[in-house]
DNA sequence: TTATTACACGTAATATTATAACATACTAAC
DNA sequence: GTTAGTATGTTATAATATTACGTGTAATAA
């Protein structure tokens, strides 16, 4: 079988490395961003021991799409889209700081047209909308 | 009379403290984002000694408006924009890192609208553009 | 086969970015 | 003149991220 058989084979999933997808499967359960450092708290016990091992799992999976950073957090969440294409809409309350990652095709045809009525060539966005939530709002 | 309403009746530039304006100085003199320490390698010689100080000026600037922070460079430009009313858009290179904050106010409108439509009850945004930039593009 | 390439991993040390804690002082408002 | 709010200075430390070096492994080129 050639490598790429084996890809279409098992799937995306399965390529992940250990340590991504020890990563990875942190972020999922978790739902939420998580910091580096944190993640390394939780996975002392599976046997990662170093940052470095933390911060090269989330640079492939970010590169890979399959996560996103939360710049102004230095956090990383699981991506919410399939068909994000690495583009990110984030919703982040401004008290709590709980983000959301907004999944809205029309919003993202949009964001495409802004970029193009603008002549920006871009190839890849991220915005961030900054909102009190329903629980602070509530609050 | 609170310290913003005071800033708010004389305007701003007068308001600024001495660090404040040291810092703010050097931002306008460079034109393009530095960074924290980088401000204080080169305020050394205004007698300028802690992070701290940097660091507290900065965050009173972002406060008022004057200077935005790039997140995911942690770094610190001046506004560009007389009414962003701090919302902001940048476009930032792939490849160079170089950013430019994009002064368009049919964008500004264009991207209230888009928060209207979704609902998403904005407080304020910030939109990042990642190109390539015309210097990296022709090499 | 051997050599080469490209990743992934492990570990220690270190660099970079940012804040906490504490003390002092200035100014506006009552 | 006292209080509240803000600015300053300084030391120490916390939080975030990378460099440098060595090992292993699998795919592929020579």
């Amino acid at each position: 079988m050639t490598h790429l058989e084996v890809i279409k084979k098992k799937g995306l999933d399965q390529i992940l490395t250990k340590n991504q997808k020890i990563v990875f499967n942190l972020l999922q359960k978790s739902g939420e961003p998580l910091k580096a450092y944190s993640i390394l708290e939780g996975l002392k016990k599976e046997g990662l021991k170093s940052p470095l091992q933390i911060y090269r799992a989330l640079d492939k999976l970010v590169e890979l799409g399959k996560i996103h950073k939360i710049e102004s957090q230095n956090s990383f969440i699981v991506c919410n889209n399939s068909n994000c294409a690495k583009n990110t809409v984030f919703t982040i309350c401004n008290r709590c700081g709980d983000v959301k990652e907004v999944k809205n095709n029309n919003l993202f045809e949009d964001m495409k047209a802004l970029g193009i009525k603008n002549r920006l060539n871009v190839d890849r966005y991220n915005l961030e909308f900054y909102v009190t939530c329903g629980n602070c709002k509530s609050n």
